[in-house]
RNA sequence: GGGUCCAUAGUUCAGUUUGGAUAGAAUGGCUGCCUGCGGAGCAGUUGGUCGAGGGUUCAAAUCCCUCUGGACCCGCCA
């Protein structure tokens, strides 16, 4: 709020700037910036470069003319009120502007409640859908499926607190070649069906799934050509929910997702409906669009040529696409269809919802069933249908990408807007070369190494937070001897996911992470621990002191009390930059934002700390810093609570 | 073959959308700082031809072209 007011307010003298030399503003593009150094002040604006061009002259001596000559004659005006101090040029032909710090910090401390307030300006009539985690239910969540949970639940979060009406769905491809794969194992191979893993421990049901049938089932086919035609059997059989492989499938579907979601709640992921690619399948919603894409020949039936007596979607840009197949059956592609259809709203939902299970977070997790079948307990709770859904968003792995861009080239000419069906591709995470190495997968001249669950090369998020379990346990204990082992744990675990998770988001979602077992799992430097342990910190002095109503209302501050240190300005600009981040962070879909920021923060936080002591200050200067940190640790909880780590008081 | 993306310090990454001043973090290495509000920290130091070459520009890690190296997509698989 602070900071985006003195920019407008700097953007309106350069408009009146331009006023002068009769030059319409929207033929350019004035930036104010932040410059690199502190002897430069604290904005800057690049307009007498873009005016050389159109001049024809020096940006230098068009910057002297502006700061001498022009704009002194309106600045003055309202000098009484501005928060820039000084406006100066340097060498190229910036103009520089620095702030008057004391009016600054007198705006800063006498508007703290709204600067530490989440900024809120969703629309809750308007519903955002986000899909994420998505995991086949045939084995364990690994790292990079964390990256998909981590960065959806992330935006939940981010979008929830601004104020938007957002609800979460968990897609289960329970009808797919993977999952087809353990259920040819169970039935048709040696591979025992139990919670016993070969070595007599037991294991999630994921893991053994995931680990060890799945693994198994795809070394076995090269010798067993049998089983994949058994396979293709099984894939038929999956589309009508009244066979006996449909039943026994979703038991063994169930079970898997149970305790898939057990590790995403262990992350503290949020989702509110489970739905099933089997009951698209068997609902009556393929048929449906099928009949409407015929009508509004959006897609061609083929006569002749290699698709010959198939129906395909042309596409200007990627070529012809199959969706039902010389023998009537549809592809995966079209499947997706109906989905996305259903997703946004525009058409008749055949799906009620039923109670799946109990939450982390004490919320109830709901799962689609097909209408038509007598079923006690249908909660209407959630019935999408009663809002206007703004839009739908899928966390993708980006090789989905393409085939995304198909369906909305699809729904497009179904007459949906474009921007309500978003997907957000991330690249995928891959392992470092010490870690496959410590796998067994010893890859010379590469850099790093694509995941497989085919052939078992991943690690698996229950081990990587695992991991961090121990770690963590160790260092808490170094520190705090009089804790019980439950204590420990639990704090432990608090620590393991902020690791986990503040890691995950940091990255960019358009780049590989290459993933390494010990240096990613870390809780030193740029890391989710760092921050608890900056907030745990101050939290500690502030549960410190005494009468602090006293020191947060009661002292009234004078100019003379506005003389701070360097470190405690650094850390209150940082705090007036919080809305105009989370604010960005929306805008452009990208929770990092919010990760970087909180990371500065605390940093700053830190510095502040080191060298501003408060508990031994008094009465003004003590007054000062308490409210710098009494600020610092509400930001820091509302960006930790997007980010999904817990502020702790010790660690 | 057609297309998309990536390359920045020993390592892992920001910065590229919208060109701007001496390219930033973290980690690793080396060196200091706990009778102090918690050392999971702080300070300092080391470390870069921003893959290569050309172009546009007052100004290029950022925009354009070429090349090299790498990842991925392009099926009547899912």
């Amino acid at each position: 709020m602070v900071f985006e007011n003195i920019k407008s307010e700097i953007e309106n003298w350069m408009k009146k700037v331009l006023l002068h030399y009769d030059i319409n503003e929207k033929d350019i593009n004035i930036e104010i910036t932040e410059p690199p150094l502190k002897e430069y002040g604290d904005f800057s604006c690049n307009l007498a470069f873009m005016l050389s061009k159109i001049l024809k002259k020096n940006p230098f001596e068009i910057a002297k003319d502006i700061v001498n000559n022009i704009l002194p004659n309106f600045k003055d005006k309202d000098n009484e009120k501005s928060l820039i101090e000084t406006v100066s040029v340097e060498k190229p032909g910036f103009i520089n502007f620095a702030l008057d710090i004391k009016k600054f910090l007198k705006i800063f401390f006498s508007n703290m409640p709204s600067i530490t307030q989440m900024p809120k300006y969703g629309n809750i009539q308007e519903l955002i859908l986000i899909e994420h985690t998505s995991v086949n239910p045939n084995k364990a969540l690994h790292v990079g499926h964390i990256r998909n949970a981590v960065i959806g639940d992330c935006l939940y979060r981010l979008l929830l607190s601004t104020g938007h009406n957002v609800k979460v769905l968990n897609y289960v491809d329970d009808s797919g070649l993977q999952v087809a794969d353990i259920i040819v194992a169970f039935k048709y191979t040696e591979i025992p069906f139990g919670e016993e893993n070969i070595d007599g421990t037991t294991k999630k049901f994921d893991h053994y799934c995931g680990n060890y049938v799945y693994v198994k089932i795809n070394e076995m086919y090269s010798t067993r050509p049998d089983l994949e035609i058994k396979r293709k059997i099984i894939l038929k059989e999956l589309e009508n929910p009244n066979t006996e492989v449909s039943n026994f499938t979703q038991q063994i579907v169930k079970r898997v997702l149970r305790d898939q979601l057990k590790t995403c709640w262990d992350l503290k992921c949020h989702y509110d409906i489970v739905n099933f690619e089997s009951q698209i399948i068997q609902s009556d919603l393929w048929n449906k669009i099928f009949k409407i894409l015929k009508e509004k020949q959006i897609i061609q039936f083929e006569t002749s040529g290699k698709n010959i007596g198939c129906w395909v979607f042309k596409s200007k840009t990627e070529g012809d696409k199959v969706l039902v197949r010389s023998d009537s059956t549809i592809t995966y592609f079209a499947k997706d269809i109906p989905y996305a259809i259903w997703k946004l709203g525009y058409i008749e939902n055949p799906f009620e919802l039923e109670f799946f299970s109990q939450q982390w977070d004490d919320t109830n997790l709901y799962q689609t069933t097909l209408k038509n079948r007598k079923r006690k307990e249908i909660s209407n709770e959630h019935q999408l249908i009663n809002f206007d859904i703004k839009k739908v968003i899928t966390i993708i792995d980006y090789r989905q990408e393409r085939l995304q861009s198909l369906l909305v080239e699809i729904l497009i000419k179904l007459g949906i807007e474009k921007t309500k069906y978003n997907y957000l591709g991330y690249e995928p995470v891959t392992l470092s070369n010490k870690t496959a190495e410590l796998l067994g997968f010893n890859l010379k001249n590469k850099k790093s190494t694509q995941m497989s669950g085919r052939k078992g090369i991943f690690i698996e998020a229950d081990d990587a937070l695992n991991l961090l379990m121990i770690k963590s346990c160790e260092e808490i204990s170094k520190r705090n001897e009089h804790l019980s082992g439950r204590e420990v744990s639990q704090i432990a675990k608090e620590i393991a996911i902020s690791s986990i998770r503040y890691y995950f988001v940091k990255h960019d979602i358009g780049k590989m992470i290459t993933f390494d077992i010990n240096d990613s799992l870390s809780l030193e430097g740029d890391t989710g621990p760092y921050i608890q342990y900056s907030y745990a910190r101050g939290k500690r002095i502030f549960n410190k002191i005494d009468n602090k109503n006293y020191y947060l209302d009661g002292i009234k501050l004078t100019d003379l009390d506005l003389d701070l240190d360097l470190t405690e300005i650094e850390l209150v600009k940082q705090l007036c930059k919080f809305s105009t981040t989370i604010k960005e962070s929306v805008n452009n879909t990208d929770p990092k934002l919010v990760a970087r920021f909180l990371f500065t923060l605390s940093t700053l936080f830190n510095n502040f700390y080191e060298e501003s002591p408060i508990l031994k200050e008094v009465e003004n200067k003590k007054s000062i810093r308490i409210k710098i940190l009494y600020s610092t640790l509400l930001i820091m909880e509302n960006c930790m609570n997007i980010i999904g780590i817990t502020p702790l008081e010790k660690m």
